[in-house]
DNA sequence: TCATGAATCCGAAACGTTTCGGATTGTTGT
DNA sequence: ACAACAATCCGAAACGTTTCGGATTCATGA
């Protein structure tokens, strides 16, 4: 493996030039970068990153430490999070280690202890709850990192994140100007922040459209097409205080919601309306519903070169600000949410 | 961030024999031991990995890289593969570094980088081929790593592997016992090195037993259920060449080749026998199957422990020899498979 | 002719660790 | 009393890079 020394040597320069001119820097005239740069080709040079990383103080490794272990085909999406992250990372010359967590075992003293052992210049955080602890914990010890979703009581931190207190407050305006109002709401998990978001963004709307909040009309569930029929069924057994629109935290809840109402026999959008969050992962597009599903809607995967972008700010750490960023979402109106029925 | 220097400084030591205190070695008193790590932890000491490396010349990083991005739900076993491997070289002190080359992109080359870089001390080679170029690659590199799976060219490698040659043959004598004549065969996607194992151990032990071997019969897919149903549908046309027993490469394959033997009306085992192989990744149990499933089984999850294991050894380089393990497949009859139903 | 400044280069120190070779004790056997 | 040996320690070098402060050259303008 050959040094900086080597090239040196085999051209007659001093170390301080070489490396110099193999990063790029001003006072070092085109011609020997040239010189320089073919040699390092020809001796095959890469540079050494334990060298690098002991004076300059980074190891250019990030990490994903993922808590809770594998919770079955529901964590199809974790895949996609790591995909795109681990290439984002990448194409900035930078390390993504991944470590999940077995289920069942704490994950906060092995944050704890990533952080101090100073290996890593930064963290990736997912699944945030409302009071993340790793938030907390992470900002205490001045370690950077960015998250995925926004902790609700630490504000001061960087994230990327989409508005979705917004998206639950544009399903139900949507559905409140149509005349709806009884409108239920199949949530995600409860313990996770966007839920909350979303939660708070429906109990806003409501108010503003003068509309009562029926706390049995909302349920918080895993999103799988499963939970979203059986969910669904029960939410709209029959009754007078039957809903008559449904907001499905993504597409497989809503998939679900579909089977029920048929089985139901109920007509979307006659008898009821539904609409959904898209998140564009799974497979299933909201267009190729039928009825074609009106969602809100913002791809996941515009988060990757978010997230990768904002940490790489906050490991230079050139600004003291926290960089937040708010991903937009989009509504499309389509087919599956309707006039309310009028009493027959 | 405490270093060896401040240790002995605070301690009136050298700096050679904190060194050699907090790494164990014999020639230091127990008790300066005792005082150099309760002095660490007291000034909350970290090793700098960047300097030890730097020194050791091993980074302690290994690095799994995944061509072709991902395909889609089926992929949930490859979570479980980065679940496992990443835990085990946690446990191992090591870092486990993620890249997942997008689909499209050539990942030989990045091979080729990441390897030159210096910056890992192994690799992990995942969905072998037959001839797997990056075998050939990294052999002549002379870069520590081990596959999960076995290349048929390059035998000289380290690998863990399950002995697929005998799976399939297992199946078809335990078939062939029962009278069987005519096995069809659901294998996995043909470029995959082990559809080739339990290609060929289907063709031996159909020697083996004196039967013709009929290409008709045998076909490979992406082992999903549904391919398994569609499959099963076609291989199993009616006529006088149909197939009275199926092998299926999956549990997820005998799934959905038990939803077309239903739809066909064809009763399991009086019309049809049906065995498979179960790597105890999904949730399903082949014991849960109605009729409960005949399987060779091997869970996938002992692969990892196996796979770091043989990896630490290749990197240590103490042996020049290859670690080839083989795990073990238990057979087991259940109620899928029975005695060929005789002409009536 | 001489100061000025830009362009280009270099030596040496520093980062924190491991390790080689040797030094200093104290104990033992003769 | 002395050699031999084990136990315990230490100084210094080395790993490969970056960077600080300064040095050299050369053209420029006064």
């Amino acid at each position: 493996m050959a040094t900086l020394k080597d090239i040196s040597k085999h051209l007659g320069l001093s170390v301080t030039q070489v490396s110099r001119a193999m990063n790029n820097h001003s006072d070092v005239s085109k011609a020997t970068r040239d010189r320089v740069q073919a040699a390092a080709k020809e001796l095959g040079y890469a540079v050494n990153m334990s060298a690098r990383s002991l004076v300059t103080g980074r190891s250019g490794l990030v990490s994903l430490i993922r808590p809770g272990g594998l919770s079955g085909p529901a964590d199809i999406t974790y895949l996609e999070t790591i995909s795109g992250l681990s290439n984002e990372f990448f194409k900035r010359g930078m390390q993504f280690v991944l470590h999940m967590v077995p289920i069942g075992e704490d994950a906060l003293p092995i944050y704890q202890k990533a952080a101090a052992s100073g290996s890593f210049d930064g963290f990736i955080l997912t699944d945030l709850t409302p009071d993340d602890p790793r938030v907390a914990l992470l900002t205490e010890m001045g370690v950077p990192f960015v998250a995925h979703g926004r902790s609700a009581t630490h504000a001061r931190h960087s994230y990327f994140d989409i508005d979705n207190f917004d998206v639950a407050r544009q399903h139900v305006k949507h559905l409140a100007k149509l005349g709806h109002k009884r409108i239920a709401l199949l949530n995600g998990p409860q313990n996770y922040a966007y839920s909350k978001y979303r939660l708070d963004g429906y109990l806003a709307a409501l108010g503003e459209m003068g509309l009562a909040y029926d706390p049995d009309l909302v349920v918080s569930t895993l999103m799988t097409e499963g939970h979203g029929m059986v969910l669904t069924a029960r939410l709209f057994e029959d009754g007078p205080a039957r809903p008559t629109a449904l907001i499905c935290g993504n597409i497989l809840l809503a998939k679900g919601a579909y089977k029920a109402f048929e089985a139901m026999d109920m007509r979307i959008p006659y008898d009821v309306s539904v609409v959904a969050h898209d998140d564009v992962i799974h497979d299933i597009r909201g267009s190729a519903f039928y009825p074609s599903l009106t969602v809100t809607k913002s791809p996941f995967s515009e988060s990757w070169t978010n997230l990768a972008d904002i940490l790489c700010l906050e490991i230079q750490g050139k600004t003291t600000q926290k960089s937040q960023r708010l991903a937009d979402v989009e509504f499309i109106a389509r087919a599956s949410s309707g006039p309310v029925k009028t009493k027959q």
